[in-house]
DNA sequence: GTTACTTATTAAACGCGTTTAATAAGTGTG
DNA sequence: CACACTTATTAAACGCGTTTAATAAGTAAC
């Protein structure tokens, strides 16, 4: 016996406005009975908070709906281009970024020297020149080579004027931009996962096995794991063999050339990870963040995990494109920053 | 500029019941100013539903506090019988049960015949008796040794009357009594967490080393991994050595008893378990639920693994009581489900 | 013991989202 | 083209937690 049917699950002011924005951004266009549907909140408050945005020209309105028996309702829109985001990625050779709209659409793309070894001051100065060709940037999105949590660099082995830095407060402080910082293979996790439009409680582990090293991003639960020390995903270390870890195996045990390895034996390897991986998390996808990984790759790799593992628990495998994935999730992190935007009245 | 200082964060009723019932039994017992402060919800709110519970005997008045200055305080407290909770869990050998309070405190344990190879009858009809002896048990946490989601047993090898029957459902049905039902592993795991006041973002493996073969609880940020075919945990499978897994390592290859294998054998093989762990998932703790692994192993554990991952990533290491802990953790799901109890007027 | 000053509690006013009633704007039908 | 019947929108009443003001109950000082 459920004593009441609705117990009034209030929100607040801000978090139905990002609720407003996420689902018109998601649906394209939308009425106010649509909204009010979709978003379990009263007409009257969807009507209220709908008429403040298309004031301030938030959302337009783009005709009426054809009757379905009754008074046409109106259809609102959200303009893309009321807000935009950034998105930066800080490699060791250059430094990438692309300037969005809330529909994720690239308005300008671009890249210069690298500015990891430069101050910090150099990187400010470059957010605060783009800020100023487009005015309307609303959110900052970094993604970085290194360990981060809630904003703060903790390690980011080789650029020591990184290191330790509040990298979010930085720029939210000098700049007053709303920013987020994430480190490179969480936030192609994050991308992967919002491009594939992959659910709410999955887990994921998306694997790079490129020249600095194999790493990994996960997922779980639909959360990123950081780890105690910021070391999950340090997969090389996995004992594998007698007397080899995984990237011992990969490389031969003397940190050379990974391609001298003959393919059957880094199958062997990568095959006894996936192995490890499944038994100990038994994650729904395993995802490759490498195009050099070919279709015949994984289909060797899946058939010999099996040899390790009961076949039926095995993750989906799948090859993606690290560098898309990356940006894609700086893009993910940057909007989610737009739509939970404040209005100051 | 943040717009407003405090946005109105509302809780629903029953959010709210919960929180003041939680907060009285951590804290054992407070005044209305109190609570208030250390919810975060306004006094005339605490005041109103302090005395609702008052009125209908959830709560008590123990007197006023000493004076700081001002007019004396009436401190309350709950009444930890107000409401019991019920844990039963079902063994290959025998049913453990006990009846407890809201502080956890047991007022009857016993146990009976084994009820996994019966039908499921037998559990509700023992269930209905207790409760027929203590009228206001209002929640009851059966653990199970099988894979479990939201109440639903997917997978329990061995007792076909339990497979893929939705025991929560089934009992609350029934019995009309608010249920939850956890595999073992998992429940110990939140028993663990519990009672040793660990946190809510961390991550923790649970590992049992027993007869049954090993396998593991796992949680990461605050929430128990179950996996995709709810294989999460079966580190049996972990490939460790040329040709042996981690149950082979264990038991010699040949499924035989542990014993014969020597003792640093299977340091080593639970040392490299400990290393993969760590670079996967890099968590805050392995505890091994078994009391057979004395200090001494585990020293040696520590010691070894950290010939495979850098020390300062390893986890804390430590032995605790399963049973108990399992225990424990049935209860604190049960009394989970007390204290968010609705109250129908 | 009266005064000044605390602190706890109660009572009234307010804000805000919801529910409900009222109105507006369509459709098809005889 | 009035009529019954939809559906969208607006206006008013309500519920509930909060903020603010008023009151009660205590302490210490003179």
């Amino acid at each position: 016996m459920v004593s009441d049917i609705r117990l009034t699950s209030q929100h607040t002011k801000s978090e139905m406005i990002r609720c407003i924005r996420s689902a018109l951004l998601e649906q394209g266009s939308a009425t106010k009975v649509e909204l009010s549907h979709n978003l379990q909140i009263s007409f009257p408050t969807i009507s209220k908070f709908l008429k403040q945005m298309e004031d301030r020209g938030e959302v337009t309105t783009i005709g009426l709906d054809e009757s379905s028996g009754g008074r046409r309702a109106i259809r609102y829109t959200y303009r893309p281009d009321y807000m935009l985001g950034l998105a930066i990625f800080l490699e060791k050779s250059e430094t990438n970024y692309t300037v969005f709209n809330c529909l994720g659409e690239v308005i300008e793309q671009g890249n210069t020297h690298s500015m990891l070894e430069q101050d910090v001051l150099h990187l400010t100065t470059f957010i605060e020149n783009i800020r100023n060709a487009y005015p309307n940037i609303n959110a900052v999105a970094i993604g970085v080579p290194g360990a981060v949590n809630n904003g703060k660099i903790f390690l980011i082995p080789g650029y020591e004027n990184y290191h330790n830095l509040d990298l979010k407060k930085h720029i939210e402080e000098q700049l007053s931009i709303p920013t987020v910082v994430e480190n490179d293979m969480n936030a192609a996790v994050i991308g992967y996962m919002a491009q594939r439009k992959i659910g709410d409680n999955i887990s994921l582990f998306y694997l790079y096995l490129g020249q600095n090293g194999p790493g990994a991003g996960i997922v779980i639960n639909g959360e990123i794991v950081r780890g105690k020390t910021f070391f999950s995903g340090e997969v090389s270390f996995v004992p594998q063999y007698d007397d080899r870890n995984f990237l011992q195996a990969l490389t031969n045990g003397n940190g050379g050339e990974m391609s001298i390895v003959p393919m059957e034996k880094k199958v062997d390897a990568i095959s006894r990870l996936v192995a490890s991986i499944t038994s100990i998390l038994n994650p729904h996808y395993i995802i490759f963040g490498d195009d050099e990984i070919e279709t015949l790759m994984l289909h060797q790799i899946a058939e010999r995990s099996a040899t390790y593992v009961p076949k039926e628990h095995l993750p989906e495998l799948a090859a993606s494109d690290l560098k898309h994935d990356y940006l894609n999730g700086l893009q993910c992190l940057g909007l989610s920053l737009l739509i939970s935007q404040q209005i100051d009245d």
